[in-house]
DNA sequence: TTGTAAGCGTTATCAT
DNA sequence: ATGATAACGCTTACAA
């Protein structure tokens, strides 16, 4: 194997400038016919392929965006990075996924990497232990924020409105007849459980209903047996809850998956409602109950974000019910 | 904000070569500690970081790796998205990930994007419908193949052996009890289920249990609606099989679903089997019985692969007993 | 419409 | 150990 073909080796071969070349490979307008055949006949011949490098070097843009996620295993975060990864081929983009462990230091780590991994023309990030201000602070390229915010900010942000969501979805289960509510979530450092936590609260006020500490439950990670380890806890109270708000849809599986070990029916005996509406929700039995947003277009707005000049876009979201919060 | 720092900006600053701070970005042996100290404090009071773009043109390496799925949103790649990710960090490389649909014409516009999207250090391809040569024969930088194989074809390859381990699979279910075992999978351009397909062929056959087409269900999709759906065709036969093979998790996950929604028990009823070990099978009720292997370890394996002569890696599995197949 | 040539910011080859 | 300088392959004024 040889050296790869150069632009100016098509040039040699065709009799051209360089220019030429570059003209046509580049779609520029003023290229006669006879010359754009000569020439692309001649790139097929050598098997000529632009050098990216060199063009980035040139353009000074490198057609890749970072996405940094907690987890990419995490279902939420997988469906996420898809639709990421879908919305920035529409628009010739690349995208270069990393993940932080949703730790302080694991998302300093990617910072890091994403300021030297290479030139991005943008980072989406869901940052969980880091205030927005302090990444933008360090990053040397625009970041779009997704997930939770804080008013605050002026930075670009996409996401819902994650209290009135979780109000909502409380609300729900008052309406299903739940009048003893458990909220599980992580907390500490995590501004969208903050969130949604104010939101379960407001919905219970709402309805006169007072919030006692012992219906928190703050579980140890973002994952099933978090929620399995609550349900235990939940199913052993002397005055049991008839329903449970998890701040996730994870969350929510681990725990009707526990509570049902347990002998517990749901929604029967407690109703649970999730949050982030996987496809594994809906093929859990029952079929949990949660609140969905449309990925698709908190991605499109995400990546549009990156090359304009908007700085916050809130989605509607909607409350899902299924097998977990019908009565009856 | 004014123009980035250059190399040549700390160069003027410090009174030295641009070749000296070089030298001293690059950690190259031969600088003096006077030099390395002044070079850095220019650096940090300047802001400076290296421009990739210009740095990869010079060396013609990227510092990021491919890797082409057919679905990050499916768990099973996510997870194999996720050690990728581990791995190739490890190495100090980033990773570009993309997804095909799992179609013929979806992995060769993804192919399409990595040989345009940027000078990749390595592609690591999970291929469904396209054969490996055709394959590394338009890609312009050294793929390593995951999944399936064919004996014939000399091409970087890691994996597991899934003839033997659906062999070994089916094998545990015979040992279970079971004596009329059906198998669901995808069919057609798929070698990975060709390969399981035989190997429960050679399990049944091993211990002189015939074959029938009856048993074999073919699925639409690699989904948990398509497991559901063959779930109702099997509670619906006149002689119904006691247990089922099925090729990956997912579908095993929606099978295990469809058949207690319609009354069957698992294992008592029919015994269920899976592949992949996702995380989330554990989890199911009952827990899904499957195979498994060492995910970190095939990341680790691929990412080597890419800057080594290696050319084949078998990796071991394992079969899995958990509550689907648990039987008494 | 096409040609010439100047960079883009590095790295690496010569020297010294 | 460090300095000067030539590539790397492309885009794009500026000319023609």
């Amino acid at each position: 194997m040889t050296r790869r073909a150069t632009l100016m080796d098509i040039a040699k071969d065709c009799g051209v400038s360089v220019r030429s070349v570059s003209n046509v490979v580049n779609d520029q307008p003023h290229v006669s016919k006879a010359l754009k055949d000569k020439v692309l006949a001649s790139c097929r011949k050598l098997g000529y392929q632009p050098n990216i490098a060199a063009r980035n070097l040139r353009s000074g843009r490198s057609g890749m965006i970072g996405l940094i996620v907690p987890d990419v295993g995490h279902p939420y975060f997988a469906a996420l990075a898809r639709a990421v990864i879908d919305a920035a081929r529409d628009e010739g983009l690349g995208v270069l996924v990393d993940h932080s462990g949703g730790t302080r230091e694991g998302e300093a780590a990617a910072l890091m990497r994403a300021n030297f991994q290479g030139q991005f023309d943008g980072v989406i990030i869901s940052p969980v232990a880091t205030r927005p201000e302090e990444i933008a602070e360090q990053m040397s390229t625009k970041c779009v924020f997704l997930g939770a915010y804080a008013d605050q900010d002026g930075l670009p942000h996409v996401g819902i409105d994650n209290r009135a969501a979780a109000e909502a979805a409380t609300r729900h289960l008052i309406e299903g007849g739940a009048t003893r509510i458990a909220a599980v979530g992580l907390r500490d450092r995590d501004s969208m459980a903050d969130l949604r936590l104010a939101g379960y609260r407001a919905a219970l006020e709402g309805v006169g209903l007072s919030v006692t500490d012992d219906l928190l439950f703050t579980v140890s990670g973002p994952d099933r047996a978090a929620g399995a380890q609550a349900a235990s806890a939940i199913a052993g109270m002397r005055r049991r809850p008839d329903a449970v708000f998890c701040f996730t849809d994870l969350l929510a599986l681990g725990l009707m998956q526990g509570l049902q070990a347990l002998g517990l029916r749901v929604p029967q005996d407690v109703a649970v409602m999730g949050f982030d509406d996987l496809e594994e929700g809906a093929y859990a039995t029952p079929s949990l109950s949660s609140v969905a947003l449309d990925r698709e277009e908190l991605a499109r707005e995400a990546v549009r974000m990156l090359s304009g000049e908007a700085t916050r876009q809130v989605l509607p979201h909607q409350v899902l019910e299924r097998g977990s919060t019908r009565s009856g």
